[in-house]
RNA sequence: GCGCCCUUAGCUCAGUUGGAUAGAGCAACGGUUUUCUAAACCGUGGGUCGGAGGUUCGAAUCCUUCAGGGCGCGCCA
């Protein structure tokens, strides 16, 4: 239940009724009516914009338009306690008790779908995220994309929609030819003894391709590593493995998992390419010619060359795109447009693209490409998420990959945990740089805003286990015949504003306003908790070591909204801290 | 030079398709524990929402412009 929707729907048509009596007129559309709730020392529970949404058009005062409007609105409605009306033009509702008690009783008897907007046509989405080179072990610049990937796919599912999260395997072209190679120096190094070359800037250096290629060496006895032509393609496909493995390995320690994984060198092979370059040149979005070297660089040594190129600045790009390389190879974009043909056959309403800052000056292109091959429907959302700063020691810690001094996601894993991770890498909006401080995070403190909403579920929990009930299992209450106070209200106000909080999340593809509400929750929880030490009425446990079934549903309704949201950003309600 | 993102309290940030006197946390200061978990709570101080114009009943939010910070601008992926 959405008291929101309902409150708006209610108003509409009492509009209707209204403007078909001549008595109101109404412009074409309805849709910047809202209702929220008031700020807190208005002392109301829902308010409303109608009347100064109506009031230009009707040539009346926001205020005596208000007065009107309020009390046609109170007479429909036997749950408002009062109504009034606060300048600028603001009618306000103040809702008898029963409201709240009706409110609870729906959301308990409709726990497992409260929060999801029934009302809303359900979309069939594909989220593709990660992405990362195949060629070594995801870092910490790789985690946040990863995890707003993740929890933007659980929102939209958690909100009845399809969704497939998928992985796009780069293991095509130029990086997965140095990454082979240097695969194969790491096996001469097991296998002759050799020393791995340290002169060769395109090889890469890391410790862990020592891995790949023990295992390599060790379930693949028949190969003959005398020789790397003879052995590439066969070397290229284990490498890719390796890597691919780990990486899934990474991600799942993150509870990650994709539900398919798309591999960039079948497409080319498959010649999809081919077949996205046809339907582009059939269609003139593809010709021939020359492209200026990039700016701020050396253009001396740059040599124009005809070549093919797509027409993205027919879409707002600043130039067009190439798509073919001196050697005739595809480039990463040529193939990625096959990528998203493929994508687009699949016909899913929406596509997803989650991508890190640095990949942000790609996003006009590709999104050209997809208007270019979908009649320009605008169906390709990219969402990017800014760069993670990592803090240690109090100071900023860069990362170089060279030099090998970065910090792997299994480090981050190990020393931090996967629920922190996720909770303090969601806790920001993905359009803001992220201080991700490793000593704070770590630190079991009040400072850290995942403990903060885990132990408001805990103090639940504990409540629970103290009368041996079941904070698992549903709750049948028979009458609902309760009252609940002002206090009490307040936090129900907040559980009412949950459906809302995932409406916002999934048009806006925004998770962070998860984390955000949850503390707001649970800050709200803490503050009634301890209202409990003066007042022993405001304890859910009474003397008699029992508990009232309108505090026990409280509590319930409480902790489901905890463990519903917590379940959407994939982090654990432990009962016990 | 061009594109994208950001600029809100000393610091880190929320702020719902434009709404009411702009909110949290941290830091500072003061208080709360024989009672359901103090990983908590209560109180005090702290603001030209980067600057300037504009749009309107109303702007932190939309538009224009300027300034500052970050990322990117390839026949790499």
């Amino acid at each position: 239940m959405n008291i929101f929707d309902l409150y708006i729907d209610k108003i509409k048509k009492i509009l209707l009724d209204l403007s078909k009596n001549g008595k109101l007129i109404l412009p074409d559309r309805l849709d910047g009516i809202n209702a929220e709730i008031p700020p807190i020392k208005f002392n109301s529970d829902i308010s409303t914009n109608v009347a100064m949404f109506l009031s230009k058009i009707n040539k009346k005062s926001a205020t005596d338009l208000a007065q009107i409007l309020a009390e046609v609105i109170k007479k429909n409605d036997k749950s408002i306690d009062t109504i009034s009306i606060a300048k600028p033009g603001f009618i306000n509702i103040k809702f008898k008790p029963i409201f709240w008690t009706n409110f609870i009783e729906d959301i308990i008897k409709n726990s497992k779908t409260f929060g999801v907007n029934k009302n809303e046509k359900k979309k069939n989405y594909l989220v593709e995220f990660v992405s990362a080179n195949p060629t070594g072990p995801l870092h910490v610049g790789h985690c946040r994309g990863a995890i707003l990937g993740d929890v933007i796919a659980n929102v939209l599912l958690f909100n009845k929609n399809k969704v497939i999260k998928e992985y796009y395997v780069n293991d095509y072209g130029t990086q997965v030819i140095n990454f082979t190679k240097s695969v194969y120096f790491r096996i001469r190094e097991i296998k002759f003894k050799e020393p791995f070359p340290t002169d060769n800037e395109d090889l890469y250096p890391g410790d862990y391709l020592i891995n790949f290629a023990q295992n390599i060496v060790n379930t693949n006895k028949k190969l003959d590593f005398k020789s790397f032509e003879n052995i590439s393609e066969e070397l290229t496909a284990l490498s890719i493995h390796e890597g691919l493995e780990l990486i899934k390995k990474n991600l799942n320690s993150l509870d990650i998992n994709h539900d398919n994984f798309v591999s960039e060198k079948k497409l080319v092979f498959n010649q999809e390419v081919d077949k996205v370059i046809d339907f582009l040149k059939k269609n003139k979005f593809v010709y021939k010619g020359k492209i200026k070297a990039p700016a701020g660089e050396d253009d001396t040594k740059w040599i124009e060359r005809e070549q093919l190129l797509f027409k993205s600045t027919d879409f707002g790009d600043d130039k067009d795109r190439a798509l073919q390389k001196s050697d005739g190879a595809w480039t990463y974009f040529a193939s990625d447009v096959a990528y998203h043909k493929n994508k687009l056959d699949r016909k899913f309403d929406c596509l997803i693209n989650i991508l890190g800052a640095d990949h942000a000056g790609y996003i006009k292109r590709i999104s050209s490409s997809v208007d270019a091959l979908s009649n320009s429907k605008g169906k390709l959302i990219c969402k990017v998420s800014q760069l993670v700063k990592l803090i240690k020691d109090k100071k900023p810690f860069k990362m170089s990959k060279r030099k090998g001094n970065y910090i792997t996601l299994d480090d981050l894993i190990n020393q931090v945990g996967k629920d922190a991770t996720r909770f303090i890498m969601l806790n920001r909006s993905s359009d803001v740089e992220l201080d991700f401080d490793f000593d704070n995070v770590i630190e079991k403190s009040k400072d850290n805003p995942l403990y903060y909403v885990q132990y408001c579920y805990a103090r639940i929990a504990s409540v629970f286990r103290h009368l041996e009930k079941d904070l698992n299992s549903d709750i049948k209450i028979n009458k609902y015949d309760f009252y609940y106070s002002e206090d009490e209200i307040n936090i129900l106000k907040k559980l009412s504003e949950w459906p809302k909080c995932i409406d916002v999340c999934c048009s806006k593809l925004e998770p962070h306003r998860i984390p955000t509400y949850l503390y707001e929750l649970a800050s709200l929880f803490h503050s009634y908790w301890n209202l409990g030490k003066d007042n022993p009425n405001k304890r859910f446990i009474n003397e008699q070591k029992k508990i009232t079934d309108d505090k026990l549903i409280f509590l319930k309704a409480i902790s489901n909204v905890i463990k519903s949201g917590m379940n959407i950003i994939g982090v654990s309600t432990p009962e016990k801290m």
